[in-house]
DNA sequence: TATAAAACCTATCAATATTATAGGGAATTA
DNA sequence: TAATTCCCTATAATATTGATAGGTTTTATA
Protein backbone atom coordinates (compact mmCIF):
# COMPACT_ATOMS: atom_id res chain seq x y z
CA UNK A 1 0.00 0.00 0.00
CA UNK A 2 1.32 3.51 -0.71
CA UNK A 3 1.61 5.73 1.93
CA UNK A 4 -0.51 8.97 3.11
CA UNK A 5 2.69 10.93 1.96
CA UNK A 6 2.84 9.34 -1.36
CA UNK A 7 -0.64 9.80 -2.17
CA UNK A 8 -0.61 13.29 -0.81
CA UNK A 9 2.43 13.87 -3.26
CA UNK A 10 0.08 13.01 -6.35
CA UNK A 11 -2.76 15.46 -5.45
CA UNK A 12 -0.03 17.87 -4.64
CA UNK A 13 1.35 17.34 -8.36
CA UNK A 14 -1.92 17.12 -10.00
CA UNK A 15 -3.00 20.35 -8.93
CA UNK A 16 -0.40 22.21 -9.59
CA UNK A 17 0.07 20.58 -12.90
CA UNK A 18 -3.49 21.92 -13.33
CA UNK A 19 -2.83 25.25 -12.43
CA UNK A 20 0.48 25.83 -14.30
CA UNK A 21 -0.64 28.57 -15.60
CA UNK A 22 -1.20 30.92 -12.36
CA UNK A 23 2.11 30.22 -11.75
CA UNK A 24 3.32 29.45 -8.27
CA UNK A 25 1.12 28.50 -5.88
CA UNK A 26 0.41 28.59 -1.75
CA UNK A 27 1.18 25.31 -0.41
CA UNK A 28 -2.11 26.98 2.09
CA UNK A 29 -4.18 26.31 -1.24
CA UNK A 30 -3.29 22.80 -2.03
CA UNK A 31 -3.66 21.43 1.43
CA UNK A 32 -7.35 23.50 1.22
CA UNK A 33 -8.29 21.91 -1.48
CA UNK A 34 -7.17 18.46 -0.88
CA UNK A 35 -7.57 18.35 3.12
CA UNK A 36 -4.46 17.79 3.78
CA UNK A 37 -2.49 19.11 7.28
CA UNK A 38 -0.76 22.02 6.06
CA UNK A 39 2.49 21.21 7.88
CA UNK A 40 2.70 17.83 6.81
CA UNK A 41 2.42 19.18 2.96
CA UNK A 42 4.93 21.55 3.66
CA UNK A 43 7.46 18.72 4.13
CA UNK A 44 5.95 16.45 1.14
CA UNK A 45 6.42 19.77 -0.97
CA UNK A 46 9.81 20.46 0.07
CA UNK A 47 10.77 16.58 -0.53
CA UNK A 48 9.52 16.86 -3.55
CA UNK A 49 11.60 20.80 -4.67
CA UNK A 50 14.69 19.16 -3.53
CA UNK A 51 14.38 15.74 -5.53
CA UNK A 52 14.21 18.11 -8.71
CA UNK A 53 10.21 18.18 -9.44
CA UNK A 54 9.18 21.70 -8.00
CA UNK A 55 10.32 24.99 -8.11
CA UNK A 56 9.90 27.53 -5.32
CA UNK A 57 9.47 30.95 -4.79
CA UNK A 58 9.73 32.60 -1.26
CA UNK A 59 7.78 35.91 -0.02
CA UNK A 60 4.42 37.45 -1.04
CA UNK A 61 3.37 35.95 -4.40
CA UNK A 62 5.56 33.25 -3.76
CA UNK A 63 4.55 28.97 -3.50
CA UNK A 64 5.53 26.22 -5.26
CA UNK A 65 5.71 24.91 -9.32
CA UNK A 66 6.71 22.18 -11.53
CA UNK A 67 9.68 22.34 -13.11
CA UNK A 68 9.70 19.58 -15.28
CA UNK A 69 6.89 18.62 -17.78
CA UNK A 70 4.02 16.13 -16.55
CA UNK A 71 4.97 13.71 -19.08
CA UNK A 72 8.32 13.76 -17.53
CA UNK A 73 7.52 12.90 -13.95
CA UNK A 74 7.21 9.13 -13.66
CA UNK A 75 4.94 7.69 -11.19
CA UNK A 76 7.83 5.37 -10.15
CA UNK A 77 10.06 8.14 -9.30
CA UNK A 78 7.58 10.04 -6.76
CA UNK A 79 6.81 6.69 -5.29
CA UNK A 80 10.67 5.47 -4.95
CA UNK A 81 11.16 9.23 -3.59
CA UNK A 82 8.44 9.37 -0.78
CA UNK A 83 7.82 5.32 -0.12
CA UNK A 84 11.20 3.98 -0.74
CA UNK A 85 11.44 0.56 -2.40
CA UNK A 86 8.78 -0.83 -5.10
CA UNK A 87 9.88 -4.47 -4.98
CA UNK A 88 7.98 -6.53 -2.36
CA UNK A 89 11.68 -7.59 -1.50
CA UNK A 90 15.42 -6.02 -0.58
CA UNK A 91 16.53 -8.71 -2.55
CA UNK A 92 15.06 -7.46 -5.33
CA UNK A 93 14.66 -4.33 -4.94
CA UNK A 94 16.99 -2.34 -7.76
CA UNK A 95 17.49 1.26 -5.93
CA UNK A 96 17.10 0.13 -2.31
CA UNK A 97 18.61 -3.41 -2.58
CA UNK A 98 20.12 -5.39 0.50
CA UNK A 99 21.42 -8.87 0.13
CA UNK A 100 18.88 -12.03 1.18
CA UNK A 101 20.05 -12.96 4.74
CA UNK A 102 19.46 -16.52 4.13
CA UNK A 103 20.20 -17.17 0.67
CA UNK A 104 23.52 -17.82 -0.21
CA UNK A 105 22.79 -17.83 -3.78
CA UNK A 106 19.88 -15.26 -4.47
CA UNK A 107 19.75 -16.24 -8.36
CA UNK A 108 18.77 -19.91 -7.20
CA UNK A 109 16.21 -18.98 -4.87
CA UNK A 110 12.66 -19.56 -5.97
CA UNK A 111 10.87 -16.60 -4.14
CA UNK A 112 13.35 -14.40 -5.17
CA UNK A 113 12.80 -14.89 -9.09
CA UNK A 114 8.75 -14.75 -8.45
CA UNK A 115 9.51 -11.44 -6.70
CA UNK A 116 12.01 -9.97 -9.69
CA UNK A 117 9.11 -10.94 -12.20
CA UNK A 118 6.97 -8.69 -9.96
CA UNK A 119 8.76 -5.89 -9.72
CA UNK A 120 9.70 -6.08 -13.67
CA UNK A 121 6.14 -5.76 -14.69
CA UNK A 122 4.88 -3.06 -12.10
CA UNK A 123 8.08 -0.91 -12.73
CA UNK A 124 6.88 -1.25 -16.77
CA UNK A 125 4.21 0.20 -15.80
CA UNK A 126 5.25 2.81 -13.28
CA UNK A 127 8.20 3.94 -15.70
CA UNK A 128 6.24 4.66 -19.13
CA UNK A 129 3.25 6.14 -16.81
CA UNK A 130 4.00 9.80 -15.89
CA UNK A 131 2.02 12.64 -14.01
CA UNK A 132 0.24 13.46 -17.78
CA UNK A 133 -0.92 9.98 -17.88
CA UNK A 134 -2.84 10.04 -14.59
CA UNK A 135 -4.56 13.94 -15.43
CA UNK A 136 -6.08 12.85 -18.50
CA UNK A 137 -8.04 10.94 -16.96
CA UNK A 138 -8.73 13.09 -13.57
CA UNK B 1 7.65 -4.56 1.01
CA UNK B 2 6.81 -7.99 2.56
CA UNK B 3 6.73 -8.03 6.04
CA UNK B 4 8.49 -10.29 8.41
CA UNK B 5 5.24 -12.36 9.21
CA UNK B 6 5.02 -13.25 5.22
CA UNK B 7 8.52 -14.29 4.57
CA UNK B 8 8.72 -16.01 8.05
CA UNK B 9 5.54 -18.00 6.61
CA UNK B 10 7.22 -18.81 3.20
CA UNK B 11 10.36 -20.32 4.53
CA UNK B 12 7.55 -22.47 7.01
CA UNK B 13 5.75 -23.37 3.86
CA UNK B 14 8.54 -24.28 2.06
CA UNK B 15 10.56 -26.22 4.65
CA UNK B 16 6.95 -28.13 5.62
CA UNK B 17 7.00 -29.15 2.17
CA UNK B 18 10.60 -30.43 1.83
CA UNK B 19 9.83 -32.32 5.15
CA UNK B 20 6.69 -33.42 4.24
CA UNK B 21 8.02 -37.67 4.59
CA UNK B 22 8.60 -36.99 8.05
CA UNK B 23 5.10 -35.98 9.16
CA UNK B 24 4.16 -33.61 11.87
CA UNK B 25 7.33 -30.67 12.09
CA UNK B 26 7.77 -29.13 15.33
CA UNK B 27 8.03 -25.22 15.52
CA UNK B 28 10.96 -25.52 17.27
CA UNK B 29 12.88 -27.13 14.48
CA UNK B 30 11.30 -24.73 12.36
CA UNK B 31 11.99 -21.70 14.66
CA UNK B 32 16.05 -22.88 14.67
CA UNK B 33 16.56 -23.80 10.79
CA UNK B 34 15.36 -19.93 10.32
CA UNK B 35 16.17 -18.28 13.10
CA UNK B 36 12.49 -17.08 13.97
CA UNK B 37 11.40 -16.78 17.16
CA UNK B 38 10.06 -19.65 18.60
CA UNK B 39 6.51 -17.77 19.52
CA UNK B 40 6.36 -15.24 16.71
CA UNK B 41 6.55 -18.32 14.77
CA UNK B 42 3.61 -19.89 16.26
CA UNK B 43 1.34 -17.27 15.77
CA UNK B 44 1.87 -17.81 12.08
CA UNK B 45 1.80 -21.09 12.14
CA UNK B 46 -1.70 -20.60 13.85
CA UNK B 47 -2.72 -18.45 11.31
CA UNK B 48 -1.99 -21.10 8.05
CA UNK B 49 -3.47 -23.32 10.00
CA UNK B 50 -7.16 -21.46 10.54
CA UNK B 51 -6.83 -20.59 6.86
CA UNK B 52 -6.51 -24.20 5.88
CA UNK B 53 -2.86 -24.57 4.24
CA UNK B 54 -1.95 -26.43 7.67
CA UNK B 55 -2.73 -29.43 10.36
CA UNK B 56 -1.61 -29.91 13.47
CA UNK B 57 -1.40 -32.32 15.75
CA UNK B 58 -1.20 -31.74 19.80
CA UNK B 59 1.11 -33.86 22.03
CA UNK B 60 4.08 -35.94 21.94
CA UNK B 61 5.31 -36.70 17.97
CA UNK B 62 2.62 -33.57 17.01
CA UNK B 63 3.63 -30.71 15.13
CA UNK B 64 2.83 -29.47 11.89
CA UNK B 65 2.17 -30.47 8.80
CA UNK B 66 1.44 -29.06 5.09
CA UNK B 67 -2.97 -30.10 4.35
CA UNK B 68 -2.75 -29.12 1.09
CA UNK B 69 -0.48 -29.75 -2.01
CA UNK B 70 2.38 -27.26 -2.28
CA UNK B 71 1.10 -26.83 -6.06
CA UNK B 72 -2.40 -25.59 -4.67
CA UNK B 73 -0.85 -22.96 -2.61
CA UNK B 74 -0.82 -19.61 -4.24
CA UNK B 75 1.32 -17.11 -3.20
CA UNK B 76 -1.60 -14.81 -3.39
CA UNK B 77 -3.43 -16.45 -1.04
CA UNK B 78 -0.13 -16.14 1.68
CA UNK B 79 0.46 -12.70 1.22
CA UNK B 80 -2.95 -11.37 1.42
CA UNK B 81 -3.26 -13.70 4.99
CA UNK B 82 -0.65 -12.47 6.74
CA UNK B 83 0.00 -9.12 5.24
CA UNK B 84 -3.44 -7.89 4.14
CA UNK B 85 -4.23 -6.02 0.09
CA UNK B 86 -1.94 -6.51 -2.84
CA UNK B 87 -2.80 -3.17 -4.38
CA UNK B 88 -1.26 -0.69 -3.83
CA UNK B 89 -4.32 1.42 -3.17
CA UNK B 90 -7.46 1.08 -1.32
CA UNK B 91 -9.52 1.97 -4.22
CA UNK B 92 -8.26 -0.93 -6.39
CA UNK B 93 -7.86 -3.53 -3.53
CA UNK B 94 -10.11 -6.65 -4.93
CA UNK B 95 -10.13 -8.54 -0.92
CA UNK B 96 -9.96 -4.95 0.94
CA UNK B 97 -11.66 -2.84 -1.46
CA UNK B 98 -12.32 0.75 0.42
CA UNK B 99 -14.12 3.53 -1.11
CA UNK B 100 -11.35 6.86 -2.31
CA UNK B 101 -12.08 9.39 0.01
CA UNK B 102 -11.63 12.17 -2.67
CA UNK B 103 -12.69 10.71 -6.22
CA UNK B 104 -16.24 10.72 -7.26
CA UNK B 105 -16.02 8.60 -9.85
CA UNK B 106 -13.25 6.17 -9.00
CA UNK B 107 -13.34 4.77 -12.48
CA UNK B 108 -12.20 8.01 -14.21
CA UNK B 109 -9.58 8.58 -11.99
CA UNK B 110 -6.23 8.40 -13.67
CA UNK B 111 -4.35 7.04 -10.50
CA UNK B 112 -6.71 4.65 -9.73
CA UNK B 113 -6.40 3.69 -13.59
CA UNK B 114 -3.02 3.09 -13.25
CA UNK B 115 -2.47 1.03 -9.87
CA UNK B 116 -5.31 -1.32 -11.51
CA UNK B 117 -3.29 -2.44 -13.92
CA UNK B 118 -0.31 -2.66 -11.54
CA UNK B 119 -2.37 -4.60 -9.60
CA UNK B 120 -3.73 -7.25 -11.84
CA UNK B 121 -0.45 -7.52 -13.59
CA UNK B 122 1.18 -8.50 -10.11
CA UNK B 123 -2.09 -10.97 -9.45
CA UNK B 124 -1.28 -12.65 -12.75
CA UNK B 125 2.13 -13.68 -11.16
CA UNK B 126 1.14 -14.45 -7.65
CA UNK B 127 -1.91 -16.59 -8.52
CA UNK B 128 -0.38 -18.34 -10.40
CA UNK B 129 3.07 -18.72 -9.11
CA UNK B 130 2.80 -21.60 -6.20
CA UNK B 131 4.25 -22.96 -3.43
CA UNK B 132 5.74 -25.82 -5.45
CA UNK B 133 6.94 -23.12 -8.04
CA UNK B 134 9.31 -21.29 -5.29
CA UNK B 135 10.56 -24.47 -3.95
CA UNK B 136 11.60 -25.96 -7.82
CA UNK B 137 14.61 -23.47 -7.39
CA UNK B 138 15.16 -23.19 -3.67
C1' DT C 1 -3.19 -43.15 35.16
C1' DA C 2 0.47 -39.84 35.69
C1' DT C 3 3.69 -37.30 33.22
C1' DA C 4 5.77 -34.87 29.76
C1' DA C 5 5.39 -33.01 25.27
C1' DA C 6 3.42 -30.14 22.10
C1' DA C 7 0.11 -27.14 20.03
C1' DC C 8 -3.67 -23.62 21.42
C1' DC C 9 -5.03 -19.16 22.68
C1' DT C 10 -5.13 -14.48 24.21
C1' DA C 11 -3.02 -10.65 26.16
C1' DT C 12 0.43 -7.54 26.40
C1' DC C 13 4.87 -5.41 25.72
C1' DA C 14 8.58 -3.35 22.75
C1' DA C 15 10.34 -1.51 18.68
C1' DT C 16 9.71 0.84 14.60
C1' DA C 17 7.44 3.52 11.13
C1' DT C 18 4.10 6.75 9.91
C1' DT C 19 1.57 10.89 10.42
C1' DA C 20 1.27 15.26 12.29
C1' DT C 21 2.71 19.46 14.70
C1' DA C 22 5.65 23.24 16.25
C1' DG C 23 8.37 27.17 15.88
C1' DG C 24 11.96 29.97 14.70
C1' DG C 25 14.97 31.23 10.35
C1' DA C 26 15.76 33.18 5.75
C1' DA C 27 14.37 35.25 1.65
C1' DT C 28 11.38 38.16 -0.96
C1' DT C 29 8.11 41.70 -2.05
C1' DA C 30 5.91 46.02 -1.59
C1' DT D 1 10.66 47.83 7.43
C1' DA D 2 6.80 44.92 7.75
C1' DA D 3 4.29 41.25 5.97
C1' DT D 4 4.46 37.08 3.56
C1' DT D 5 5.96 32.68 2.40
C1' DC D 6 8.95 28.97 2.02
C1' DC D 7 13.00 26.59 4.76
C1' DC D 8 14.59 23.56 8.15
C1' DT D 9 14.88 20.65 12.06
C1' DA D 10 13.08 18.73 16.01
C1' DT D 11 9.66 16.52 18.44
C1' DA D 12 5.11 14.60 19.59
C1' DA D 13 1.24 11.46 18.63
C1' DT D 14 -0.43 7.44 16.61
C1' DA D 15 -0.43 3.10 14.26
C1' DT D 16 1.72 -0.96 12.84
C1' DT D 17 4.77 -4.63 13.29
C1' DG D 18 7.47 -7.74 15.74
C1' DA D 19 8.18 -10.26 19.82
C1' DT D 20 7.19 -12.23 24.37
C1' DA D 21 4.61 -14.33 28.07
C1' DG D 22 2.01 -17.66 30.39
C1' DG D 23 -1.57 -20.47 31.22
C1' DT D 24 -4.82 -24.23 28.72
C1' DT D 25 -5.82 -28.33 26.20
C1' DT D 26 -4.71 -32.44 23.91
C1' DT D 27 -2.05 -36.56 23.18
C1' DA D 28 1.40 -40.26 23.47
C1' DT D 29 3.64 -43.31 26.37
C1' DA D 30 5.87 -45.12 30.40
Amino acid sequence: MLSKKTKYAFHALIYLAQHQAQGAVLIQEISEAHQISHKFLENILLELRKAGFLGSKKGKGGGYYLIKKPEEIQLSKIIRLLDGPIALLPCVSLNYYEPCEECKEETQCGLNKVMAQVRDETLKILENKSLADIIEAY
